[in-house]
DNA sequence: TATGTTAGTGAGCAAATACCCATTTTTGGA
DNA sequence: TCCAAAAATGGGTATTTGCTCACTAACATA
C-alpha cells in the first residue's frame, strides 16, 4: 500500500512537473532520478488516475449562444453547452467534466445543502471527475435503489463513490430499482428508514440526473432492470426516455402502468422547488431530452453542441 | 477585435479537443478545417493565453508534511507547499497557481467578504491565473497606492485586473506608494475617501500579500519606489523584507523611520483579526519570509518545497 | 527450493509535436 | 488603389512522446 501511495505521489509530482512547470519527460526523468520511460509512465499514470484535471477557461461563443437560447426556449434555470467532438460517439465526453464542475461548484457552498443524485453512465463518468473535497455539511441522497436485479450492488449507482470522494453524509436507498409489484413497492417505501430518505429527496436543493433512452439498447433494459417485453410495452405506450427508471412519453408525461407502477425510485424532485439538472447528450437520447425539457421534468441541462442545436431546430 | 475574439474561440475549441477530448493535432486540424501547423498554433495559443488550466489533484505527501510542519512551527492558520521545479529560477512557478486557487476558493463564498490585496510580481502572476467569476457580493480593497513614482499607474498594482476578472466591487488607493514626507502622508490619508478605504482594509476578512526582498535588486528599488540611498539605509537598519512597502527586520519588527515613516500603504491587516496570507518563495526572499512568519506579520503562507525546507531547517 | 505470477524496467521505433524559415495573405495607412 | 508592415500559413525537420516487447526482480505458493 505504501508503495502504491508513493507511486501515486511520484505520479503527481511528475504530472505537476509536466503540465504545470512545463518540463519535458526527459527533464522530469533526470529530476526524479528515473529513466525517461518511467517518467512517461508516471505522467500517464497521473492522467489515468485522474490526478490531472484540465479545464478550458474560455466561453466559446457558439456554446454560450446555444446555452442562452436553450434557457430561453425551454424556460430553463440553468443550461450549459460544451463543444462537440465531431468524431466521437461517446455520450459522456465533455459533459462528464462539465457536470463534475457544476457538482463541485454546488458543493463548495458553506451552507448545508441537500443534493439528490440519479444514476447512469453519464453521472458515473461525471463523479469520476470529481476532486477530493471535505463537505461534511452537505447531504447527498440517492434517488434510486442500489440493488441490481441479481441482488448485487448496482454498478451504475454512483452515490457511494461520490460520498467517498467528497466526504459528505450520504443516504443510499437499499432497494431494487423496480419492485416486483406495486404492493411490494408500497411495503418497501413504508419502511421507516426508506420513508425518511424519500422525504429527504423531496427536499433536495439541487438534483443531478441522467436521461436514459428507450430504444432497442435502452440502458435500463441492457442492465437487466426491465425485460424485453416490458421495454416493448413501454415503447408502444409512447415512452421516449426515462429518468431514474420513471419512463415518460414525448410530451413529458409519465407513462401509466407497465413498469412505472413498480418503480421503487424516489419521485424526481419537482422543478418548482429544486433545481433539477439533467446531463445528457447524443442523438439516441434526443427524444428523451426534448420531452424532459419541454414538460419541465428538469429545469437545467448540460449537453453538447450538437444535441443543443438539434433541440433548438428539431421538434 | 472580432477577429481576435474568434481566434481565441478557435483556440479554446482546439484546446478543448486536444486536452479534454484527447484528439491529436491532426484530428483537430481536420475537424477545424485548418492545417496541422495551424492546429498546433491554436493549441499553443490556448495554453499561452491561459485558457487551459491544469491542476493536479493529489496531496503530494512530502508537500503536505512540510505544510503541516510549517503550520505547527510558526503557528500559522494556513500553509500550502507546492512542489519545486529544481531547475527553475522563477519565483512564481507553482505558487501563482496555488495562490489563484486559494483566492478563487475564498471568492466562491456566497457570503460577502472583504479581501485585501497587496502588490508585486507574485500576486500579479497569481491574478493572471484567476478564472472569470461573478462575485458582486465581495469587496476587494488594495493595500497600496496605484501611482508609480513617475505618475503613471503602477505596473504591479493588481487590483484593477483582479476586480475586472472576478467582477467584484473594488477599492483602489489613488495614492503614491511612498509619500514624500510624513506630513504629506497624513494629508493624503485624511482625505475622506482614502480614509474610508483605509478603514475598509482594516476590516479585511482575508488578505493576500507578496513579500519583497531588500537585497541589491530589491523590487521596491528596481521599480523606483525608493532610492539607492534609502535602500542602503534600510539594509543598514537591518531590514530584510517588505510587504506593501513596510520594511521589517529579521525579528519581524517594522524598521523605525527612513521610508517607513512615509509609506502611504494601508497598515498590513492584523493577523489577529484577518487571515493574512503571504505568497513568496525563493532564496532571496527567505530572510523576509522567515521574519514575517516568525513575528506573525502574516499567519498564512504559500510557498514551495525548497523554501519550506529552508524555513524549517534554517534559523 | 523450484516455479508460476505479477509488476516494473529499459530498448527501440513509429507517431506526434514543436519549432524554424520562406512565402503568402491580411491589415492599416497614404 | 497601392504599398509596407505585420500576421498567418505551410513545408521541412529535430525533438519529444506513446507504445510494444522482451527481460528482470519480487513475491507467493506448492
Amino acid at each position: 500500500m505504501a508503495v502504491r501511495e508513493s507511486r501515486l505521489d511520484d505520479a503527481a509530482r511528475a504530472g505537476w512537473l509536466y503540465y504545470v512547470a512545463g518540463n519535458t519527460q526527459d527533464q522530469i526523468a533526470a529530476k526524479l532520478g528515473v529513466s525517461r520511460q518511467s517518467a512517461q509512465r508516471l505522467v500517464s499514470l497521473a492522467v489515468s488516475e485522474g490526478l490531472v484535471r484540465v479545464r478550458i477557461d474560455h466561453p466559446i461563443a457558439s456554446c454560450m449562444e446555444l446555452a442562452r437560447r436553450l434557457k430561453q426556449r425551454f424556460c430553463l434555470q440553468f443550461a450549459e453547452v460544451v463543444p462537440s467532438d465531431p468524431s466521437s460517439t461517446s455520450t459522456t465526453t465533455g459533459i462528464a467534466e462539465a457536470t463534475a464542475a457544476e457538482i463541485e461548484r454546488r458543493l463548495q457552498s458553506p451552507e448545508p445543502i441537500v443534493m439528490a443524485i440519479g444514476t447512469g453512465r453519464t453521472l458515473k463518468a461525471a463523479i469520476e471527475q470529481l476532486p477530493s473535497m471535505e463537505c461534511p455539511q452537505h447531504r447527498i441522497v440517492s434517488l434510486t435503489g442500489n440493488i441490481a436485479p441479481d441482488g448485487s450492488a448496482a454498478f451504475y449507482n454512483v452515490i457511494f463513490t461520490m460520498a467517498d470522494t467528497v466526504k459528505a453524509r450520504s443516504f443510499p436507498m437499499p432497494l431494487p430499482v423496480i419492485a416486483s409489484s406495486p404492493a411490494e413497492r408500497k411495503l418497501l417505501h413504508d419502511q421507516p428508514m426508506i420513508h425518511s430518505t424519500l422525504a429527504l429527496s423531496a427536499q433536495a436543493d439541487v438534483t443531478f440526473v441522467g436521461i436514459g433512452d428507450l430504444g432497442p439498447s435502452a440502458p435500463i433494459f441492457e442492465d437487466g432492470f426491465i425485460s424485453r417485453d416490458e421495454l416493448t410495452a413501454l415503447q408502444e405506450a409512447g415512452a421516449v426516455g426515462e429518468i431514474v427508471g420513471w419512463a415518460f412519453d414525448a410530451d413529458g408525461m409519465l407513462v401509466k402502468g407497465i413498469t412505472n407502477e413498480r418503480v421503487a425510485s424516489a419521485p424526481i424532485p419537482s422543478s418548482d422547488t429544486s433545481l433539477v439538472i439533467a446531463a445528457a447528450m447524443g442523438p439516441r437520447k434526443l427524444p428523451g431530452i426534448a420531452a424532459a425539457v419541454k414538460r419541465h421534468i428538469v429545469n437545467g441541462l448540460i449537453t453538447d453542441e450538437r444535441t443543443a442545436s438539434a433541440l433548438l431546430n428539431g421538434v
